[in-house]
DNA sequence: ATGAAAGCGCTAACAA
DNA sequence: TTGTTAGCGCTTTCAT
């Protein structure tokens, strides 16, 4: 490894002046010395040992990243959003993937203070690190899609009402009067947000609100057939249904074409989140997306802010999503939004502007 | 921060002594001693500091971990596998999901050899680092999940041939003598090597192999489907088709049903993967699982080993599965199980034995 | 504007 | 078995 001395004598100067090039001090240099230094720096391929670098300034450039289970639906769309912008401030991100229990949890976080990590990021933690902000040393930290317990300032989540009352006042805007909803476990807080927003949106439409349509879900495609089912026993069955997520609103479609019926000619569904099921069920869902990448993103902006010596954020951040107009709404223009659109593993989706296409049936390079 | 020094004086020994200890060199140190050492350190809440032991050793137990896109379905869960083993044997992960462009990739391998990483493991990475390990710097390497190139030694791939044979012979052993086949896109060494295993499998057990029920597909839902249409026009269609992988199963699941057939009574459908589609497809789909926890969990074990000073493997490391019947098959082993048991978000999948579960209608904690 | 030198916390070579 | 000490590569204070 080349260091920093032999950059000092290819440019014949001392390491100090090396220092204060490389490292961005903003300590004067003489323009001719620092592009000498620069352009050795370059010949000789050199890069800053961090170790040392970290031993000297106690930074490291290392964020701790502590997520629950990554291989969840929400977790790695979440960590490219908080890689995205860390990455572009010279950050990297020590991911580690904890198992549910409270006690490594602490020794995780004791071995990444040993990494002298700069700061933490909890990402869908389910456990109680909020109320052990001590163990974290004074490091600045922040938490992305809370799940359950109390608000907190410094954690970013989805803007549950604003997303549902998009989807909720499509329907309404297509002229439906009667509106039903499969709701998620109440355990979650977006459930509980989500059914207010759909409550709030009929009422601020004139609409009334009537729990006998109303029907508790778990989020998963077997519950939402469930609370179809039982939708579909009612003495007068709603022509609309909002579903608290995709995967309800999946198995609430099977559960009305097993009776018959056709989506959305009879019954018009609606879910949340823009996932898979939301992509290849036939007819296709109308949604709203779950905005987990810029909730990463803001995240990591809130943690660079507070690296920077500013308060960290008072209130909890919430971010707006996108309403997704496909078939199940029977809205005309979603009528395009075919299944057979969907690829989930296009190479193409997400390139880079300005990079070749891959082309699937071609062989690479 | 508590150094080595606060633990030498409150152990009342030298700094040398407590490294000693505390590093778990195997350097002799007096049962006395040591265990007040310890208990020192446990009072004071020592951890070491990693940036200076790296520094001095020249070792971060850190590893780099290069992903092309960790939002795919395959890369969450090899990491998890990597961590799993590197964890256990003290080694973080500095994960980076990079772009398409060489030119990152090696910015990001120089970023990462600055971090003083002990070692690297490319997941899916599609690009040619294969070819420019030198500028590895000498550090151990490996590869999870290729999808392109050459095979190379060092890297961890699915047992694709055995895998596919898999699910073929259960068609086979289920009495099917007219089986199709739907394939992946030339460029994957994986579609060859799935057409082989299809292909060896009928002629192993005495069946011809016809072209003409080999349609081209490109792993994806309307791929599968159109496949699956064609497969139907022809003048006599196969009472069985297998997927190279699910999503172009349930295209054509799908496919058969809107041509008015049942599945699996008039043909029978199996697929590849073991992903969401497979599960809640109506009916579930006979399957084979991508082994992708273990071969992360591999491809550490493997850098562990070259880390201890082993030679790097001379051939690639090939992963069984094991199949998984479920409906589509017709089978009866499979009957039960139902889309309605699938919960995707189950909190309670891969929970610790001995854990309490977590109960979706209850608040937690 | 530049250089000399101290020292961050640790490991390991050498001394006792 | 234990202690003393050099030095890993870097930043930063103090001199010049």
């Amino acid at each position: 490894m080349t260091t920093i001395r032999d950059v000092a004598e290819a440019a014949g100067v001392s390491i100090a002046t090396v220092s204060r090039v490389l490292s961005k001090s903003n300590y004067p240099v003489s323009q001719d010395t620092r592009e000498r230094i620069i352009s050795a720096a370059k010949t000789l391929g050199y890069s800053v040992n961090r170790a040392a670098r970290s031993l000297r300034t106690d930074r490291s450039y290392i964020i701790g990243v502590i997520v629950e289970n990554f291989s969840s639906y929400f977790a790695p769309a979440i960590i490219r959003g908080l890689q995205d912008v860390l990455h572009h401030n010279g950050y990297f991100c020590l991911v580690v993937d904890i198992p549910w229990e409270e006690k490594s949890q602490s020794k995780v976080v004791q071995d990444l203070l040993g990494h002298s990590v700069d700061g933490f990021i909890f990402v869908e933690t389910w456990s109680s690190v909020n109320e052990n902000a001590g163990m974290l040393s004074g490091k600045p930290y922040g938490f992305v899609h809370r799940l359950f317990h109390e608000p907190h300032p410094n954690s970013v989540i989805p803007d549950e009402l604003y997303n549902q009352t998009l989807v909720v006042n499509h329907l309404i805007n297509m002229g439906y009067k009667r509106i039903g909803y499969i709701s998620g476990p109440p355990n979650f807080f977006s459930s509980a947000d989500r059914l207010n927003a759909y409550c709030d949106a009929l009422t601020a439409a004139g609409l009334p609100v009537d729990d006998s349509i109303i029907m508790p879900g778990n989020w998963s495609v077997p519950g939402g057939y469930k609370a179809m089912v039982d939708i579909l026993a009612l003495p007068s069955i709603p022509p609309a249904v909002v579903a608290a997520n995709d995967q309800m609103a999946f198995g609430a479609i099977r559960a009305i074409q097993d009776a018959g019926l056709r989506v959305p000619e009879d019954i018009a569904v609606v879910g949340y989140d823009d996932d898979e099921f939301a992509k290849v069920a036939n007819p296709t869902i109308t949604t709203v997306n779950l905005p987990l990448f810029e909730m990463g993103q803001v995240a990591a902006t809130n943690l660079l802010k507070q690296l920077h010596g500013e308060a960290a954020p008072t209130e909890e951040t919430r971010i707006r999503s996108r309403l997704i107009v496909r078939q199940s709404c029977g809205s005309p223009e979603g009528r395009h939004v075919l299944a057979s659109d969907y690829m989930r593993h296009d190479p193409n989706a997400d390139r880079p502007a300005g990079k070749p296409p891959v082309d699937l049936n071609e062989a690479p390079e």
